[in-house]
DNA sequence: AAACCGTGGTG
DNA sequence: TCACCAAGGTT
């Protein structure tokens, strides 16, 4: 399976130590850190920077401290404190999960695995995080970080694939160790170690307390060679015009003429096609033939 | 299953 | 400079 001279034991204990000595202090690893704090956190890192992340999350924590909080708020009040995060519609999917934690769960963030998978928002990945660092429970929490360390180390190659395997998962389980608490700890600092060492793009090699058994490494750091990682398209698409529609609204603190929308996208065609998704998505709000507003 | 969904920092 | 990339989810 693993192949490890030591077995994992060897691995979980460099890691551990390495992520005691290694771990970056964080408003939701607090010890105080409600169960809300880790799933509004996940939310907001989904694909975006912890760096970016960290003022937003502070703002939307003191306004809204509870999912109830969230809840009786109006989703345009949610996209508005979203600010520039990115994938706004995330913030609609964390109101709708706050909404549904009041209505379903009496307003505590639920515990279990298939309960948070059930909320808007809360795929695979989040449904682990949320139990594993804020319940404690041991579960495979495979996000990009921990992908990207389990294949250099142990598979040997640069990258993972596209989309996670029944392979990649079987290994990541196989990894994980017996004791509940030890499990969640190991989750998080595999988590850190692909966030701070086992980077994407320039490895600290170096600076890696499992370098000299990483099978990538012994490999001799072999280029990726599997299929192109296609970036996507930004310039002239959809997502661009969206963001600068959505932008306009969002800063404004009234209803928006229609003109002023005109005013951010050329092409009427395109522009009108996004404003429509926008609404449909339950983004932006037609108050009248010509006049926009968050919902 | 592949495409879509924002934004800004970085080497 | 400009691809690449960042604690994914949904369809």
């Amino acid at each position: 399976m693993t192949d490890l001279p030591e077995g994992p034991a060897g691995l979980h204990q460099r890691v551990l130590t390495w992520y005691d000595d290694h771990a970056r202090v964080l408003p939701w690893r607090e010890p105080d850190a409600s169960p809300w704090a880790v799933m509004v956190s996940e939310f907001m890192l989904q694909q975006t920077p912890v760096a970016r992340v960290l003022p937003v999350f502070a703002a939307w924590m003191d306004t809204w401290p509870t999912p109830a909080g969230l809840a009786a708020a109006s989703t345009g009040d949610a996209v508005r404190a979203w600010g520039r995060l990115g994938y706004p519609r995330r913030a609609l999917r964390l109101h709708g999960a706050a909404t549904a934690i009041v209505t379903e769960h009496g307003g505590e963030v639920p515990s279990s695995l298939e309960e948070l998978r059930a909320l808007p928002g809360v795929g695979d990945y989040t449904a682990a995080a949320v139990a594993s660092f804020a319940f404690g429970q041991r579960h495979v929490v495979l996000d990009t970080n921990v992908r990207r360390v389990l294949a250099r180390s142990l598979t040997g190659v640069e990258f993972p694939g596209a989309s996670v395997t029944r392979a990649e998962r079987d290994l990541a389980t196989g990894l994980l160790p017996d004791d509940e608490p030890t499990a969640a700890t190991w989750a998080v600092a595999v988590m850190e170690l692909g966030a701070l060492v086992c980077t994407a793009a320039t490895p600290r090699c170096g600076s890696c307390p499992v370098s000299d058994l990483c099978a990538w490494q012994r490999a001799g750091m072999p280029a990726y060679d599997g299929p192109p990682r296609r970036g996507q398209a930004w310039a002239g698409t959809d997502r661009q015009c969206r963001g600068r529609l959505l932008g306009v609204l969002r800063d404004a603190h009234e209803p928006v003429h229609r003109s002023r929308l005109e005013a951010v996208w050329s092409d009427a065609v395109q522009r009108s096609r996004c404003l429509d998704s926008l609404v449909h998505d339950g983004l932006v709000a037609r108050l009248s033939a010509d006049t926009y507003a968050l919902p």
